[in-house]
DNA sequence: CCGCATCCTACACGATACTG
DNA sequence: CAGTATCGTGTAGGATGCGG
């Protein structure tokens, strides 16, 4: 396996002394990926720039709250850009930056996979579930 | 780039109209590995396999009850085996499946580009800040 | 149309104490 | 050693309403 030493050599980091869990750049990166919807404004704007409401249609169940949030979160870290047209009513475009765009590679790997592995995962919940009747998962179910 | 393609598909299934966002593969596997520990135990299990007490010490900041579960949902998922050894007192190993090794390389993909990338995104961050001496973002800073 | 402020709820997570 | 059970908290995130 190929990202196997880097792998390796980020647990080595982490075992250092000096290790600061909280500037750490993988949890600060996969914090961002796993909240719930950086992910999927981020493959809404591979497809093209959208505007604000059109990403609230892309994805319809996002409130307007998290998407402003998370559109902020994304501009704030240079993956996308957002640019202001006078009109009226004001029209406000959203669009990769190349940061942004480099990102969707590895994103994209890992979507990949997902879709790949998802009937393994399921399956092996299915096993996982009915070898253990009940209980013994305090979590969701 | 490549996996635009991927990447795009998946942006057009969610426009579908039979698109259940709560079994969406890609939303399920990204919420694991967005939580705060899965990914930390996977990469600590590529080293090799460890006990549970191993994993604790490999991972200093995380409570004994946030490592069971998480141990629990990557072994329900299939992604780790875990196995108990009756010595006395008990010994339980915990490793990487065939197909939690298998995500170490799109996950390692990720953690290669969060690295990477890390310098410009501070630097983005700090550019953003000083153009918005302060306000402007309801989230953490 | 865009997006901020306020309020509120649910759940992720941590701390602690107890069992086989 | 390897967990489970219980409790308490911070905060992510949804609903709503106002303002430019």
């Amino acid at each position: 396996m190929n990202s196997r030493s880097t792998v390796d050599s980020l647990f080595g980091a982490m075992q250092s002394d000096t290790f600061d869990a909280t500037q750490c750049p993988v949890r600060n990166i996969l914090d961002r990926i796993g909240d719930k919807w950086t992910s999927l404004v981020l493959v809404a704007l591979a497809d093209r720039p959208h505007r604000f409401s059109e990403l609230q249609r892309a994805a319809p169940d996002i409130s307007k709250r998290m998407l402003t949030q998370t559109l902020r979160q994304l501009e704030r870290d240079g993956l996308i850009t957002r640019q202001v047209f006078p009109t009226k009513p004001p029209a406000v475009q959203y669009q990769l930056s190349p940061l942004g765009v480099s990102v969707l590679e590895p994103l994209g790997h890992l979507i990949d996979w997902a879709n790949r592995s998802y009937d393994q995962i399921l399956s092996a919940r299915a096993e996982y579930d009915s070898a253990n009747p009940a209980s013994a998962l305090p979590v969701n179910a």
